[in-house]
DNA sequence: TATTTTATTTACCGATCGGTACAATTGAGT
DNA sequence: ACTCAATTGTACCGATCGGTAAATAAAATA
């Protein structure tokens, strides 16, 4: 049955390689990058993840449970309005975004912009594809409950502003990779956030 | 003094290799991508152009020049109001972004992704920056101009508007990247600018 | 302890990477 | 026609790419 047990730990050697490609993109990381920040060597990898491709697929996996969901657990009921909940979601956004000991901007993100790429295998463009979508549900069904709730105007169209809410945590990717300050981006947030017909039925505002 | 003529055009080997950049990124190009895309071979790029990173710096200004360019023509000044005008500059981005015969996305916007990446050269990185930098100082001319013509109401921030409008853009062309269609980001468009205070002064939208 | 099963190490595979040396070609100036 | 500067095609460079064969090492089963 079993033989000899690895002597690294798999998840561990899984967050290595998400920060590699999340710093690096997929084309612009080596399988050497890899196994180097791993700490294993390639035959390692190979059996315990499959190949390059796989082992990307299975980051972006681990990038949405253990970065990307704890963002989305700031639109849990309690007993902030829609708009205060809904910054809170997109300053945590900003702020793992721009934390300093992680690669900056969004791993899904910034590969999407390598994913008519030829070097970008089509699994890794389904991966990425399920991703927003996921994101897309999240956050749509978020405002479906709020309206229900009647803390957000029924005649709002939640599609739109789900579609407008992608867009633009995209464009804040873009910018935080682009290196634009922590600060800088709370305020754009905090800003924008004044733009959105976000008002309780029935009032202003 | 001058030799034998190269029997090539410069321009249209750029714009070849301007489109392979923008399709694939800088990483996921290689020489043999660019030389048969340019229909010449290896010597003839590097004399004419320099090498890889070389060349890739002049296609940035090329897709700045001839392709970005046209986009902020449509805020030239004319009977349109403020709102309008960057209606039409938003859905020309759209439009451009979408055109079936070029890659799609920004250009600028995709590599931006590669920008953190030990990939991606220092020389680019800064050729990066100040094409975003040059879109935000157009924006911001415009809006002081429409300000000081009192289309615009000069209370309104002129620098939160343009960077969350370049943060909007750059959402959007990862969402072009992504595969949406251009309906869907011409109507993401209007419904987005409905959100802005773009009101003339002493009135109400 | 002998055997089997799995993981590790090392060394290597063909292909491709970015870049170049060199010789053959072409064209302008003298 | 001759010379010389510049471009071209070919063939090659060392390095690295993703991926693997083969031998060794460790742990569970028998």
């Amino acid at each position: 049955m079993s033989g000899r047990k690895r002597n690294f730990d798999t998840e561990t050697a899984l967050r290595a390689a998400t920060l590699v490609f999340w710093q690096n993109g997929y084309a612009g990381t080596s399988l050497a990058d890899l196994t180097k920040a791993m700490g294993i060597n390639k035959p390692s990898m190979y059996s315990a993840f499959g190949n390059k491709e796989a082992l990307f697929i299975q980051t972006i996996d681990y990038y949405r449970q253990v970065f990307a969901a704890p963002v989305f657990e700031t639109l849990i009921d309690n007993n902030l309005s829609t708009k205060d909940k809904l910054t809170n979601c997109l300053r945590a956004f900003v702020e793992f975004q721009t934390e300093p000991s992680l690669p900056r901007g969004c791993f899904v993100s910034m590969c999407t912009g390598e994913s008519t790429s030829a070097a970008l295998p089509d699994s890794a463009q389904t991966a990425l594809a399920q991703a927003d979508e996921s994101s897309y549900a999240l956050l749509l069904e978020f405002f479906h409950k709020e309206q229900t709730a009647l803390r957000l105007d029924k005649s709002l169209n939640a599609n739109e502003l789900v579609d407008f809410l992608l867009t633009f945590t995209h464009g804040l990717a873009v910018q935080a990779k682009a290196g634009k300050s922590r600060e800088a981006l709370l305020n754009l947030v905090d800003a924008s956030i004044k733009f959105l017909p976000l008002h309780i039925p029935n009032s202003v505002s």
